[in-house]
DNA sequence: GCGACAAACTGA
DNA sequence: CAGTTTGTCGCA
């Protein structure tokens, strides 16, 4: 009898049905991995198996019914992990189309896209585990949210009570373009809209450039949540959080609890099953571009998770990219428009300051000169902005000319001033960093002198100019430590300075109270020493800038010095005409054929020799002509071309610029040259990236 | 990308 | 010759 009831056990433990597993894991080979198991595994969920010689967390993809690969080297998986439900199918179709469109294999998508806890071998297996993170996340007690009192509910002015209108009036998927100058209270609005959607039950994700520049918004989204639905209703997930914090907050949205969820790009990613709106602020800022691993566009891909999960996206800004403009021309996005700032306060005069025929004292023109004394004699704070860090730009011999240079990058190193007498050079390409020298290394001569101007030497003119003026300097070098950031913007705002020089740190969310008057030294470089979207930028950067003059104090002021006065972006921003700049460069970049009217992919290359990579580059480009072949006619290949900056720490760089001026002729292509790219670049001993939708070229 | 293993290199 | 660096390979 026992003998009896043993052999069906035996007998279907031989036949036992083995599932096939399809896992993504995040290695660089294109393509997913095959392993078996005794029971069935859902797709979405994450397991532990053995690849190479280690163990790794994947997530399965499939369940297919055979193997791509011989079933005898098929491996079982070690683990099942169920300390969460399967991610879920959204959350995979977003993962999938990010793959296809930026060309990645779909692990290095989806396993970057986990907080670290979730994705980490070391969280499950050996001494340190003790029940896996997700476990010891909720045995720890949730930290104390200190409640704020909710602020006093602006009320809304008739342009922003109507855009909340329209955004509450949508059902299924529209994106919205909310075109508000600074200070036309587009925050209120976002507020207001998500309101509307968590009296749904609805999840809300509000995503910002970055999120250290924005501690206010952060403050008043609690405020406003708490007195609405408590003060867990809010998470917020940027990379600056420690672990634990990031895969707590990560776990609020993903169960539903957290209804807001306040994030930086990376927040595109993170599971919302009640997810009813999402809101893109500042759309044209740059942050939302990933510039390394999966070079991704979360304003992008928050337009495509809209559409998939049919619900409205917003897109805010003072100054939209061209691309998101395009479309509402187009009629694909829905403009509203904020033309009036909120508060009685007019919009700064800018005025130009035509740079050719005068004689300038450091940099600055008698006409800046003279308003910032006028502002400072008022008891108004000025700001004086320069995107140039350091003391000088560069170290130059007046007897023999020799400047200073970076020995390992193509670049000048940049003179910074220490304490006192101490001067460095540092290239802000790779960092090098050496003493200056008091004699030229070329001819020994001691006439070495300081060319040009950065914000350190900036701030020391103007404290001779200005000897009672209490001055602060914003740049990266002056809030390089942590926190100090926080803690130096907040002096600026208790009125501690009367005059600040900065970079442009300064220019991005802050709120100057009592600021009268900005200055801006140097905008031509900005405009002549980039892309084609140089314009572009330095309008956004110089509205932006320009917003923080008089938001407060009536009369504000901002003076722009330039050899350029004609250039149509300058004066666009004479006259506030954001709508007239998109307009103009519309229409160049639609005579000329570029973005928005062209879709572009970058190859770069890095090589010990420049000519090795430019030699991949040339045979990339031949073999693209060949898989395009007949139909190469919708497709523009440039030629392989040195970087401007072509050594970065001894590694010599190229780029070669694909574009067509249809996306979906573009994406058929990259496809199949992509999976070509690994052979070629593995026989021509060089890295690569492939870059889809390039920001700078 | 990573670990394994091998070949090439280094210093006495 | 041991000890290290650099290259090459495969991974389900």
């Amino acid at each position: 009898m026992t003998i009896n009831e043993h052999e069906p056990d035996v007998f279907e433990a031989g036949v036992a049905t083995v599932c096939w597993l399809r896992v993504a894991l995040d290695v660089p080979l294109p393509g997913l991995f095959d392993y078996s198991s005794d029971h069935a595994v859902a797709v979405g969920t994450r397991v532990i198996v053995s690849f190479g010689r280690r163990n790794m967390v994947g997530i399965v993809v499939e369940t297919p019914h055979a193997p791509t690969i011989d079933a005898s080297r098929v491996k079982a998986i070690a683990q099942v992990l169920d300390d969460l439900p399967p991610l879920p199918a959204d959350w995979m179709r977003l993962a999938k189309f990010a793959s296809q469109y930026y060309q990645r294999p779909l692990g290095e998508v989806m396993l970057p896209a986990l907080p670290a806890g979730l994705r980490k071998v070391a969280a499950y297996q050996g001494k340190r585990a003790a029940g896996g993170p997700v476990h010891r996340i909720d045995k720890r007690a949730a930290s104390v949210v200190e409640a704020i009192a909710a602020d006093h509910i602006p009320p809304l002015n008739a342009q922003q009570a109507d855009a909340v209108r329209i955004i509450n009036e949508q059902r299924g998927h529209q994106t919205l373009l909310l075109h508000g100058v600074t200070g036309s209270g587009k925050t209120e609005v976002y507020m207001h809209a998500a309101q509307a959607v968590l009296a749904q039950g609805l999840q809300v994700l509000l995503m910002v450039p970055e999120i250290n520049l924005t501690p206010q918004l952060e403050h008043s989204l609690r405020a406003r949540l708490a007195a609405l639905a408590g003060v867990d209703a809010l998470a917020v997930l940027h990379s600056g959080l420690a672990e634990g914090e990031r895969l707590r907050a990560w776990l609020s949205v993903q169960r539903g609890h957290a209804q807001v969820l306040l994030g930086t790009r990376l927040a595109i990613f993170t599971p919302m099953p009640k997810l009813g709106l999402i809101i893109v602020d500042e759309e044209h800022d740059a942050s939302y571009k990933q510039q390394d691993g999966l070079r991704y566009s979360a304003r992008d891909l928050a337009v495509w998770r809209a559409h998939d999960r049919q619900v409205p996206v917003i897109l805010g800004s003072a100054t939209p990219s061209l691309e998101s403009w395009y479309h509402t021309e187009r009629g694909h996005y829905l403009k509203l428009s904020l033309p009036h700032r909120a508060r009685p306060v007019d919009l700064p005069v800018v005025k130009l300051v035509d740079t050719r025929r005068l004689a300038l004292q450091q940099g600055f023109s008698p006409q800046l000169l003279e308003a910032i004394g006028e502002r400072l004699d008022r008891g108004e704070q000025a700001l004086v902005f320069l995107n140039r860090r350091g003391y000088a730009p560069v170290l130059n011999c007046g007897s023999c000319g020799w400047v200073s240079q970076c020995p390992r990058c193509s670049a000048y190193t940049v003179l910074h001033r220490g304490g006192g007498r101490n001067y460095r050079l540092q290239c802000h390409h790779c960092g090098h960093q050496e003493q200056a020298p008091r004699a030229c290394p070329e001819c020994g001569d001691q006439d070495l002198h300081p060319m040009g101007r950065g914000t350190q030497r900036v701030e020391e003119h103007l404290a001779q100019w200005f000897p009672k003026a209490r001055i602060a300097r914003i740049d990266a070098d002056s809030t390089r430590l942590k926190g100090s950031a926080a803690a130096l913007f907040a002096r600026v705002h208790a009125g501690e300075f009367d005059l600040l020089v900065g970079t442009q740190m300064v220019a991005k969310g802050h709120d100057f109270a009592n600021l009268g008057l900005v200055g801006v030294l140097n905008a031509d470089a900005m405009l002549f020493a980039q892309d084609f979207r140089a314009p572009e930028r330095l309008f956004a950067q110089l509205m932006q800038v320009a917003g923080r003059a008089g938001r407060h104090v009536q009369g504000g002021q901002v003076i722009i010095q330039t050899d350029y006065p004609e250039q149509p972006v300058y004066q666009a921003l004479v006259r506030h005409d954001y709508a007239g700049f998109a307009q103009y460069s519309l229409a160049e970049r639609e005579s000329i054929g570029l973005p928005p009217y062209a879709f572009q992919a970058l190859l770069t290359a890095e090589a010990r020799e420049l000519n090795q990579a430019l030699a991949f580059l040339a045979q990339a480009r031949t073999l693209l002509q060949e898989q395009a072949g007949a139909d190469a006619s919708g497709l523009t290949l440039y030629d392989p071309v040195p970087l401007r900056v072509v050594r970065v720490a001894d590694i010599e760089r190229a780029q070669l610029l694909v574009e067509s001026r249809r996306r979906p002729v573009l994406q058929v292509f990259l496809a199949q040259w992509s999976a070509a790219l690994p052979a070629l670049a593995a026989q021509a001993r060089v890295r690569y990236q492939l870059e889809v939708d390039p920001l700078e070229i």
